[in-house]
DNA sequence: GTTATATGGCAATATTCGGC
DNA sequence: GCCGAATATTGCCATATAAC
């Protein structure tokens, strides 16, 4: 047997056997008498039985109208419950944006940006990968991030790059440092100084170490570190000076230590937000996009 | 775009029942 | 028994929607 009864047909057979009249029933469905009538014609030709014995002055139940009307009401109850669970769990439902980022961007910009983005997308999961820039880059490239912030990328053909901001690199010392008393410091100034490094396999040291080549009389690398942190951390003891970029010191909280311009030449680097060629961004990780954009311009390019 | 079907409203009709 | 009020039902039409 095909069942083939409308809700609206439930709707108007429960709301009649509870108000025992047709033209109140109609009333409070906000339709005409005679379209309920249809409704319960239609509904009683499909179950073949008739539901209500009616008069223009009574209307009741008949046996087999007491019996369904029991079976429509839990239909009733059960449709509600399936459609406010559909309705719960949509709105429980977490959305999640994976951004990848070089460990000065996780640090200093991207608190600032997601205090705003928090309060506006309260249910979405942001997951950070922070990792160096070919951990980024790599990333990205597998699809484990929605998109990244980083300075290499530029060059892959799988990848689109936008770039963001230049940032300079500069040199970080103690404040009582010889140097500190100059406001811009050349590359052949730092000759013979100890450096602190961060550790050859970083994209910051390759860049440095490019425009080192060109300055006849290179600086000591007397210390490695594997993060900028801890470069920082080992200046501010007095025990070098660190070359970094503009970034990961811009909003850091060291005292002691001052950051000086390196000129002739300057070096700097591009920061750019990189995504995998072609792929369209979630609304969630789009909005993060724009508004790191729109930090990221806020700062001056140099 | 056309046709078929479903739905609902308006007006008219049929029916019931209380009051006289 | 007649009348009038109340209400369910029916006929017709307009509109919306689906199928082609």
């Amino acid at each position: 047997m095909r069942i083939n009864i409308e809700t609206a047909e439930l709707q108007a057979f429960i709301a009649v056997a509870r108000q025992s009249s047709f033209r109140a029933a109609a009333e409070g469905l906000f339709i005409t008498a005679p379209a309920l009538s249809r409704r319960i014609e239609n509904l009683e030709r499909a179950l073949q039985e008739r539901l209500f014995d009616r008069t223009t002055r009574r209307v009741s139940l008949t046996p087999a109208g007491e019996l369904f009307l029991v079976h429509a009401q839990a239909v009733m109850e059960e449709l509600e419950l399936a459609v406010k669970s559909v309705e719960q769990g949509m709105a429980h439902r977490r959305e999640h944006v994976t951004v990848a980022c070089v460990p000065s961007v996780a640090n200093n910009l991207l608190p600032l940006v997601l205090k705003p983005y928090a309060r506006t997308h309260a249910n979405v999961r942001v997951r950070i990968i922070d990792e160096s820039a070919a951990d980024v880059l790599e990333s990205v490239r597998k699809g484990e991030a929605d998109f990244g912030v980083n300075f290499i990328g530029a060059q892959e053909a799988e990848i689109d790059f936008e770039e963001l901001t230049r940032e300079r690199y500069l040199a970080v010392m103690p404040s009582h440092h010889p140097l500190a008393a100059q406001s811009t410091l050349h590359w052949k100034s730092l000759a013979g100084e100890k450096l602190v490094s961060v550790s050859s396999s970083s994209g910051n040291r390759s860049l440095i170490d490019n425009a080192f080549s060109r300055v006849p009389q290179r600086p000591v690398i007397q210390y490695e570190t594997n993060h900028v942190a801890g470069a920082i951390s080992l200046v501010a003891a007095g025990l070098g000076v660190a070359l970094l970029p503009e970034l990961a010191i811009r909003n850091a909280p060291y005292k002691g230590i001052v950051a000086r311009p390196v000129t002739s030449p300057v070096l700097s680097r591009a920061m750019g937000l990189i995504t995998l060629k072609g792929r369209v961004l979630k609304p969630a990780a789009a909005t993060l996009a724009q508004a790191l954009r729109e930090a990221m311009a806020s700062k001056p390019r140099k």
